[in-house]
DNA sequence: CAGTATCCTATATGATACTG
DNA sequence: CAGTATCATATAGGATACTG
């Protein structure tokens, strides 16, 4: 009864932390570009625009490291590694994809509200 | 047909500025904090723990700006501010609150995944 | 009380170039 | 091809002091 409402806003809560990595902008585009299915580091590359190769590489990192993504590279040559949503990572795209579709869907009135907004200051 | 399959993930797509916005650490925490309801500035900073003044006042800003959240002044000393969701405000709560969700109930296989990977490296 | 003003540092992000 | 190595920079974030 005298625990907080929202014990996830709890700076202890380790929760947290792991919000804090998912509420990211370049975590949220690879994770739903992975929705569409396992593929190479290249393609991932060419599907979220515009991130480099070293943030492309971070983000994957802390998604394998976290057991959202799963890393296959093949003894080939040239290199083929391929990524792929794991279970969890599958249960992480619902909610990240969904909040990808709220801003599809809300867009015009955001950039409306911008515009009143601005047209003030 | 030759459209990507996910827009979103277009440099040149409005919708992806509104996105970065939105999958932030703070903003996804100031967000889910008014979920409780209409609130003082004071309130807010202490139920978002760590956050700055500043920090949360350029939130706070910003949310306003895209039509998210309503603040009302109030001509009295001291001062009162108090902050509310929007009705759009609202449609991002639920998303948002959801990835919250999904933290808190898998931290722990989150928490078990950095292990293993942590202790290979 | 609700911010704003400052100052400073850490970290994220960018842009390439380079290699197994 | 799939990264890693580097270097440079911007910008977020943090700490705090100050004021209408």
């Amino acid at each position: 009864m005298t625990q907080p409402e929202v014990n996830l806003l709890t700076e202890t809560c380790p929760s947290r932390t792991s919000l804090a990595r998912v509420a990211d902008k370049w975590t949220a585009m690879v994770v739903i570009a992975l929705g569409s299915g396992r593929m190479r580091f290249g393609v991932l590359r060419t599907m979220v625009e515009g991130i480099s190769p070293k943030v492309l590489t971070g983000t994957l990192r802390d998604l394998e490291r976290d057991g959202l993504v799963a890393r296959y590279a093949y003894a080939e040559v040239p290199p083929r590694v391929e990524y792929e949503l794991t279970a969890l990572g599958r249960t992480l795209h619902t909610p990240l994809r969904a909040l990808g579709s709220w801003a599809e869907e809300h867009i015009p009135e955001v950039l409306a509200a911008r515009e009143t907004y601005d047209a003030f200051r």
